[in-house]
Parts: structure tokens; sequence; C-alpha cells
DNA sequence: TATAATAGTGACTAATCGGTCACTTGTCAA
DNA sequence: TTGACAAGTGACCGATTAGTCACTATTATA
């Protein structure tokens, strides 16, 4: 485990400087000291490192943005603590969101899935803040407010890439949340509907048994807890079954609600069997 | 110069579905049904061809937002024609723009200080625009103002690239414009310093005697018009020389201004010899 | 100390890449 | 019809790639 780690940041430090595609096997092995056999030991493939380096850093990355605004109380707090939070990855993980802006050509489709569903829980996250924030006049420009917000991100963003050296994040931050808050306020004209918005951002993913069982089986090996253990075997057998019961379904997913690893995996289980319940807030 | 077209066409077609890095040559002849022979009668190499579709796109795409631009007599008007300019590019050339937008990792270091260099032609009519525009109260926020714009055109910029289905762009446009203005009016807090923005927009290109001896060669072989042929002719006998003239420099380098197509050549010259000066609008 | 299991090695392979070149085809003036 | 020249072809080359596998080194156990 500890190997892996090590591979992983030799990687992304590599991809960061020369891109993924010109980074061959053979240099990262160089770049941590280790053979070229003993990193397939850790990895089945160059793409399976691709695939867990995203997926690591999007996880936890996502994780930390919902941790640190939900620590607010205030509303307008939650808004600064999303920029804030943003704006001190990208200057700790300059190096990954480098890799990760530029190169989107990854080949897996199981990725652009997952990308696009936590794409969908930022923007639900974004809306959320939003409306708490005005809960009556910006009903009409709630959507182009959060496009509004990510052009933000991606330009200031940038020049907090770009620049290594340290500068005032709190500064940057009240000043971004001051030009939301002019805009919410004074703004009239909207671009994005509520359909426009949907299309936009709901790329639906392409989800098949075979997939889900997949990623069960990935979660068996990881997970230690008995309960959560039980309830992914019983879901694979439910799964697996001609007539799976909806209310075993739906009870085991509860179960494995509040395990973060699971989100993925509870995700691709809810679309698949249509089990979306519109009040749950997941 | 028909064949160079098709082969362009082609490659960008290509390189937006899969990427630059993961698109062969041997793709590329196959897709526009010629022998890999007849591609390197075309092009002297793969890295040539990238570097010609880049240069032919960001040469037209900053002639034709300037021209648009300049069309306008009112500052509002120029602001607006600014925004439906690059979104309709957008629209058009969506591929092309994906390629351009991702990948990067161009290995070219002239290609990188090219870009740098229509940045800064950018950049520059963006201040130009604002200034014109609010010409007191916003000194503070113009360089901010800068960023925004370019935050807004990259994040609805993509929903334009994704979205091939047709929309409003006046409808856009007047709704970012109203977007601007109202931050312009009310907005107090500034992060953007003069020399902050400076530092993170100018990328100081390296240009040494023999790229703009290569660059000058270059342009002979298109260039019909005599008296700038003979100017280039001049400044290549001049460069050569061990105590070039500033005078005569400067001179034929006047001579060349309104040759859209000497732009880079000019500026690398100027660069190189320290000839910026002050009121030249350029 | 002997044995078994695990971790690590690097020469090797098959495939693919950008690029070359001896050759064929097409075109047009004489 | 001929010859000369440009346009186009695709087998081939050296380099590089991801991935494999027979082998060695290290560690743990008895």
């Amino acid at each position: 485990m500890l190997k892996k780690q090590l591979i992983m940041e030799s990687a992304i430090e590599l991809f960061a400087k020369k891109g993924i595609d010109a980074t061959s096997v053979q240099q990262i092995t160089e770049h941590c000291g280790i053979s070229k056999g003993a990193f397939y030991l850790s990895f089945k493939s160059k793409d399976e490192l691709i695939f867990s380096i995203i997926d690591y850093f999007t996880k936890n990355v996502t994780a930390n943005i919902e941790r640190s605004v939900s620590e607010q109380q205030n509303p307008h707090d939650k808004l600064a603590a999303y920029f804030m939070e943003i704006f001190n990855i990208l200057q700790k993980y300059g190096d990954f969101a480098t890799v990760f802006i530029k190169e989107q050509h990854f080949i897996n489709e199981t990725l652009i899935d997952k990308m696009a569903y936590y794409d969908e829980l930022n923007n639900k996250l974004l809306l959320d803040i939003l409306r708490e924030l005005y809960p009556s006049n910006v009903d009409s420009l709630q959507y182009d407010l959060i496009i509004i917000i990510k052009g933000l991100i991606a330009s200031y963003g940038d020049f907090i890439i770009k620049n290594s050296y340290p500068f005032d994040i709190e500064k940057l931050t009240d000043s971004l949340v001051e030009k939301i808050k002019i805009i919410a306020k004074y703004g009239e004209k909207s671009f994005f509907t509520k359909d426009m918005f949907k299309s936009y951002s709901s790329h639906q993913p392409m989800i098949t048994k075979d997939l889900i069982v997949e990623e069960l089986q990935q979660l068996l090996t990881h997970i230690q807890d008995e309960v959560l253990r039980e309830s992914l075997q019983i879901l694979e057998k439910q799964i697996q079954s001609e007539s799976p019961s909806k209310a075993i379904i739906l009870g085991m997913l509860s179960n494995l609600k509040n395990e973060q690893e699971c989100d993925w995996f509870c995700y691709m289980m809810r679309k698949y069997y249509e089990l979306n319940i519109s009040n749950t807030p997941f």
C-alpha cells in the first residue's frame, strides 16, 4: 500500500511536467527507484494507475469541500468556504490539477461517468449554497450563478496553479464572494434555464450490471467492517438474482450510505434500479 | 495548398476526438484517403502539422476578434462584439477549440511563446475595451475584470462546445455584458494588482537570433509583395551584421507593420532589439 | 539453519510510432 | 509516342512503448 502511494506521487509529478501520454512507465519507475516489474505488482496497467490517481483525488477533493462547507453555519460563510477550500487545494496540489484539467482523453468510459457524477455532486452542492443564500430572488439566475462561479474558479485557479508563489487566498475569496453577491443582487438577465442546465450537466452514465458487480468486488477487497461486507454480499445476490427485491436493495443501500467509499457504488445502484427517491438528499 | 487544407481539417477532427498524441499520422492519412508519403509532401513532420493548425487558428481568431471589435463605435457594443465573436468562433470551430484547450504539451517552445504573445494581444484588447467603457472608476478593478471575462468565456464556452445544438448567442452576450457592467459599477474589492497581473500574463519568450532568422525565411517563402520582400531582406542583413542600425531596423519594421503575417516577426524583432517604444499602440 | 513465501528485477517481446525512400502513376509539352 | 518531371505509394527502419516472465533477493517461519 505504501508502494502504491509512492508510485502515484511520482507519477503525478511526471504527468504534470510532461503529460500522461509522454510519460512512460519506465520513467515513473526510474523516478521512484523501483523496477518495471515492481510497478506491475502494484498496478495491473498504466491505465489502472491513471484511474487510481484521478479517482483518489476526486474522491478526496469532493469530500474535503463538502466537509468544509458543512462546517459553516452562516450561509455566506459557506460560499466563502467553498471558494477557499478549492483554492487551497489548487495551491497544494497544483501538479495534479494540471494533469487533471488538461488531459481528458482518459480512454476509459467508466472514468468519464465517474467525473460526471462528481460534477453533478458539485453542482448540487453549489445549488444548495446559492438557494440558502438567496432563497427568493435568484430563482431565474441560479444556474447562471453556478456557471459563473465555475468560471471564476477556472480563471483565478489558473493563476494560482501557474504561480507557486503564495498569496492571500482569503482576500481572493472575499473578492469573489462580493462579485457573486453583487450579481445575485443586481443581475436580471439570465441565460440558463433549468432544462438547459440539466441537459448540459447531466451526462447519463452507461451503467451495466457487470460494471456494478465489478465495483462491488473492488469494494469487498478494501472494506473490513462486517455489516458493510454482509450488506454488499446480500446486494450481490440480489443483483445476480432473476427477481431482485427493491426493499432489500434499498435497505442494504441505506446500510452503506454513510460509507464514503461506497458513494459511487450506491449511485450506480440507484441509477440502475431507478431508485431515485425525490426527497432523499442524494 | 488544397491538400494541406484537407490534411489539416482531417487532423483537427481526429485530434478533437482522441487527442493529439493518440492520433497517428497513419490514421490521419487514412481518414483523408492519402498515403503516408503524401502526408510528408505537405508537412515536414507531425509537429509541423500541429504547429500549422494552431498557428493558423490563433492568427485568424485574433484577427477576427480585433476586426469585429474595431467595427463598433459605441464602447458598450465593443464588449458585446468581443463576446459575440468568441462565442461564434467556439460554436463554429468547437472541434479545434477542444484540441486547443485541452492539450498544451506542445513540445515546441516556440509555440508556447507564440501563444503567450497572442494572449498578451488579447489582454491588451480587453484592457482597451474596459478602459474606454469605464474610464475612471474601475482603475483598481480592471485586471480582475479581465480575469473574470476570461473565466466567463471559459465556463460558458465549455457549454457551447459541448452542445452542438444552436442557441441564442445574442442573449448570452447580453447577459454577460450585463454582469460585467454590474461588477464594474458595484464591485469594490479587487484582487489583482497591476504587478501581479503583469507577472502572471507576460511569459517572457526566449527569443534568439536563429529563431528570428528562421521566421524571416519562412515569411520570404510566402510573401509576394516586393517592398515587403526587400524590407525583409534588408532586415536579414542587419540581423547578421555585427553593428546593426536601429534606424534601419525601425524603418523596415514600420514597412511591415500593416502586414498581419509579419506581426509575430515584428514582435520578436522589437523584443530582441529592445525597441519597445511606449507610445506605439503595439 | 533450512524452507517457503513474498517482493523485486531487468532482459525480452510484440506492437506501434514517426519518418524515409526506392518505386509507380499521372500529366503535359515536344 | 516519347521523355521528363511532379505527385503519390507503401514496404520498411530505428526508436520507443506497455507489458511479461524466468529468475534473484529478502524476509518470515519452523
